[in-house]
DNA sequence: CATCCAGTGCTAAAAATTTAGCATATGCGA
DNA sequence: TCGCATATGCTAAATTTTTAGCACTGGATG
């Protein structure tokens, strides 16, 4: 099914709208246009929704008189290939090299606690590993 | 200049030769040809790397007889926003939550060296974030 | 020598993507 | 009621992207 394809087999502005959606969960037209780095007009952002849809990547449901939009795949399902090849186009597939830069990424907002549970993850993983 | 735009503004075929171009940290046009998912013709990938080198996203030097291209931004400097990018996409921005994704997909390959590895890391990142 | 293969520079056409605009509907406030 | 703002369905044109093809070069081979 479409569904199952790849995010990074859409184009630009498809994969910016899917971004968009991914990012908040749902959401309606102008909330998306809202969203896109330099936005189009909002028949434009319909236009391409709808394309989006009829490539099974979006559903839509009615809200009153509007629709509001969501990604038909989960997040999870849709967030690990994507961590995957990032994963693997920059960080020769190492998750040593791609925790350090996560790390360095969210230096600022980590307190111990949440490096407590990081620590839980791994020793989580030791355990469940073998 | 260009060469620090996002590959998020790469339109398809742009984005996926800047990743084959990544994952392999240089190659040929024809080693990039081999590496595309579903590639075109050879002049078709020629085309595309120069619009690339145009767009200050890659450069080349001669071979011998041929040119081998490179990402003209580092995979540190590459690497780093498209990382922050999924995590903030699929993940609330949350690098716990990135992590579990992480150790998860990594599951199979991770030693306990790796392990004790990153516990290094969040252990270094402890010390460091005060 | 001629031929073949792999390469480059360049162009422009084919294809895909993106965009806006029209007709229509609905809800709200004056 | 009317006017305005927001919405949808739909179309097609504008724009961008993608592609292939031509002319040429150089090296290897028979």
């Amino acid at each position: 099914m479409a569904a199952k394809k790849a995010l990074s087999s859409l184009s630009r502005r498809e994969r910016q709208i899917m971004e968009v959606l991914y990012r908040e969960g749902r959401a309606t037209a102008s909330e998306v246009l809202e969203r896109l780095p330099d936005p189009p007009g909002y028949s434009a952002v319909r236009a391409l929704l709808r394309i989006l849809e009829d490539k099974g990547q979006v559903r839509h449901a009615a809200d009153g008189n509007r629709y509001v939009y969501e990604p038909r795949l989960s997040r999870d399902r849709a967030g690990r290939p994507a961590l995957a090849g990032v994963l693997e186009t920059f960080f020769d597939g190492s998750a040593e090299k791609a925790v350090a830069a996560l790390l360095d990424l969210s230096r600022h907002e980590l307190t111990d606690a949440d490096l407590d549970r990081l620590s839980d993850l791994i020793e989580q993983a030791r355990l469940e590993g073998r």
